[in-house]
DNA sequence: GACCAGGTATTGC
DNA sequence: GCAATACATGGT
């Protein structure tokens, strides 16, 4: 099936968004969506030709939906953002699973994106339902929540294996609810998350962001804190938070992948790996 | 052999 | 509240 771009696949499925997409020598990237497995390959004009998951599965994950067009035109107008969204118009901020994107992020705190890969498809590979071609589903929190430490150490948690048990037994008990906060507010949703072991404030944006709809959280982490001096001087987290807020409203968050992006792209940053230029 | 990586938890003021 | 520090691990 044809999903219409423009959809880049390379930057928004292996910059640092999502961690468990891989792109063949032939250029397919192949992947989980769902609990499906997913091949799709980038054509010439932009659009994307997919296969493995439904038509509505696929425009839900590249959150193919009505408001993009106007969110991506406000901030077009901005200066401060235009370059980088002349460079890549199709970047797009993902919708992915909740508790998968959670345990990516706690396991991204003071890590780089080619070691939170390898943990992400280690804790697949060994817990997760075979989806055949080496891919898994990710493993629910109940089956997290009954692994060994050493085991999980053994993907590459390191310190961050008793965050992670501990994290996946709040979720499991239901004691935290990741589906039931998909459309909350920022405020609600970061005060939810924050109560997970390993998820501070930037972790619980960058959940809120890419798995639960909340269009105007804005994680700040040494990157974006780097964009945002860049761009406007510099400034502290707290104020940068506010500048965002200001600035882009319930747009931010779309914001923040392009000032991220953006500068990666500049200083070739270790996990924007081979990615061609357009 | 430091230094770094999409920070967080803990401690001390 | 805010600053300082430790933290597993693997790659430059």
């Amino acid at each position: 099936m044809r999903l219409r771009g423009p959809i880049d696949l390379p930057h928004s499925l292996l910059g640092g968004q999502a961690f468990r997409w891989s792109q063949a020598e032939d250029g397919a990237f192949r992947g989980v969506v769902g609990d499906a497995l997913v091949e799709m390959r980038p054509r010439a004009d932009g659009s994307v030709e997919a296969e493995g998951a439904s038509r509505a599965a696929l425009a839900s994950y590249f959150r193919i939906e009505r408001a993009d067009a106007a969110r991506r035109a406000r901030l077009a107008r901005d200066p401060a953002l235009a370059d980088a969204m002349r460079a890549l118009p199709g970047l797009r901020l993902l919708r992915q699973d909740p508790w998968e994107t959670t345990v990516a992020f706690l396991t991204s705190a003071n890590n780089n994106v080619l070691r939170i890969e390898g943990t992400m498809r280690a804790l697949a590979a060994r817990w997760g339902d075979p989806l055949g071609e080496g891919h898994a589903a990710f493993p629910p929190p109940g089956r997290l929540a009954r692994a060994r430490e050493a085991d999980l150490r053994a993907c590459g948690l390191g310190y961050r294996a008793p965050f992670l048990r501990d994290t996946a037994r709040l979720v499991a008990r239901g004691e935290v609810d990741l589906a039931s906060l998909r459309g909350a507010s920022h405020k609600e949703a970061r005060e939810a998350l924050l109560a997970l072991p390993g998820v501070g404030p930037k972790v619980a944006d960058c959940i809120a962001l890419f798995s639960l709809d909340v269009d105007d959280a804005f994680p700040i982490d040494r990157w974006v804190l780097r964009a945002m001096a860049g761009a406007f001087g510099p400034m502290d987290a707290k104020r940068t938070a506010a500048f965002a807020a200001a600035r882009w409203g319930r747009d931010a968050g779309l914001a923040q992948q392009y000032l991220f992006h953006a500068l990666r792209l500049r200083e070739r940053a270790p996990g924007t790996r081979r990615v061609a230029l357009a």
